[in-house]
Formats: C-alpha cells, structure tokens, sequence
DNA sequence: GTGCCCTACTACGACTGGTAGTATTCGAGC
DNA sequence: GCTCGAATACTACCAGTCGTAGTAGGGCAC
C-alpha cells in the first residue's frame, strides 16, 4: 500500500539484477578495485562463514558475465571490476528505460525524477547540473546542423 | 568491448527484473488496462501456441508480486496493473540506484545522463525540462526553512 | 620432490520462471 | 436437479541461475 512494488524478494539496489553474493562481491570489487579470490575471500570471512572455493567460483561466474575481468598475476588472478560502479549501475538503469518503450521515455524519465525529488531536492539539484553541463558540452562539439 | 555489461542473459528493459513472459504479460497489460485471463491470452495467441492455463499461472504470479491486482467480475478475475508503466520502471531504476551508494549518487546520475546523451539529445531536453519543472514546483511548496 | 596455494571441474540443492495438465467450482440452461 | 462450459486452483516438471563447496590438477618455493 506505500505504492512501491517489491520486485523478485523486495531486494534493493544490485539485488536488483545480481545475486546476492555476487552483489556482495562486486561491491567489494568496487570499493578494492582490483583484487584477488584471496582478497575478496579474506574479506568476506571476516564476516561470516565461507568457503574459498565459493568465492573463487562466483568471481569466476562474474568474470564470465563481464562484470569482472581478469588477468594472471603470478599463479593467481587478479580480478578487477570491468566498469565502475555508477557506469554499471546506470548501465542498468539505462537499459530499463530503453527498449521499453519504443523511445517513450518520457514517463519513465518523469517518475524517476519525481522519487528522487521525494527524497532529497539535492538529487535533483545535482542532476540538473550534471545534464546542463552535459548539454553545454554536446552544443559546443556539436556546432549545428 | 563496448563498454556495455550484458546482464543476465543480455536482455533488456524489463527482462532485467522479469522474467520473458511476465515481461511480455505486463506490455499488453500496461497497454490494454485491465484485463481478463481470457483477454490476455488471446491476444499472446495471436502470435504464438501458448496454453491457456499457462497464461493464468503467470498472471497468478504477477498478481503475488503485486505487480497487478485483480478483483472478481462475474465468475473471472479481472486484473489491472498496480502501477503504470512508467511509476513501475521508475521504481526499478530508483531501487537500483538507492540503497546502492549510501546517497552518493552522483556517480550513477552522471552516468546515467552521460549514457543518455550518447543516444540522443532530445532525451536530454526531456530530463532537463521535467527537472526544471519539478524543482520549480518543489521551491514554491517549500516555501523556504 | 614435497607441500602449499591457486585454479578448474563438477555437483547439488533451492528458487524462479515457462509450460501445461488435472481437479474443482460455479453459473446458465435444460 | 443435472449437465456443460468457462474460469480458477492446485500441482508438476523442466531449465536456468545462484549459493555452496568438494575434489582434482598444476605450478612455484624450498
């Protein structure tokens, strides 16, 4: 009844499109940059109970993706995230607008303005900024038609 | 190479948080408004073999999702979308990127137009003027602190 | 050459999503 | 009241994904 559907189990953010230790690792990956099974794998059992081999195969499954690359380094691997965090994340947001509907963007684009000035006029403040900077940019490198 | 990550299995739009026929399901809702069972498979059959009773089931799931709603009419059910398209999508793209950054979303935002541009200016107006609408409307409800 | 560390391969259970059959229910008409 | 048809409910099954981890194999260090 607040009007906000849960999608699959009411997970937020990369949950979204990831799971949930794959989400876990990638944000470990983000905030590290690169690192090795090892690295990750310390990290994460310091928290809680994990078995290398875990770790090791869900990087592997995040390698397969593309979300991570990897190159050898000694006998090891060392992984790092292939784009960065607001670059995936808005990846994802992008392709939920687009392919849509068929370029109707606007009401997408509406309602995602309108929650984000729901929580904080400074979200709001701050992409104005980012846009007009962006267009600023486009007249300038494209003159005219 | 580039620079895109393929999520899932690639797909795009709601097949990031759906599944191909739930997806499919919620098009023809959004487009038809409320439907029946009946309604809906008909209209998937035009183009396709597919059960009745499949259609049903997913609807079924749907409606447990919360992404429709459905009351009784006659002896059917009749079901309606929860939320309009783009409140649903907007929904998704604001869940993906809160909870993600602890409030920095600035790098996603930047992105997010950076990606936007890159496809086509117009949208960019778009987001500007639905923007500039909406703090214009925030500044003249708060009227100051 | 032995041992340790790392990767590769494999497996399995839980869950989700597509698919659909069978059972049940209920209203309409005879 | 009984039957028929339409709709729903229940159940099942398969494939794919994800979390989890064991075992095997390969290479560096000593």
């Amino acid at each position: 009844m607040d009007g906000a559907v849960n999608l699959n189990t009411g997970q937020e953010g990369l949950r979204q499109v990831l799971g949930e230790l794959e989400a876990e690792i990638m944000e470990r990956m983000w905030d590290r940059g690169s690192s090795s099974v090892r690295d990750i794998y310390e990290c994460l059992a310091e928290r809680r109970e994990i078995a290398y081999t875990t770790v090791m195969t869900v990087m592997g499954r995040l390698a397969d993706k593309g979300l991570l690359s990897r190159r050898q380094q000694g006998r090891a691997y060392l992984y790092s995230p292939s784009e960065t965090r607001g670059s995936f994340c808005a990846g994802v947001v992008r392709s939920v607008v687009e392919g849509l509907f068929g370029g109707a963007n606007r009401p997408v684009l509406a309602h995602f303005v309108e929650q984000l000035s729901e929580e904080d006029g400074a979200d709001l403040d701050m992409l104005a900024a980012i846009i007009d900077e962006k267009r600023r940019e486009r007249r300038s490198s494209t003159p005219l038609a």
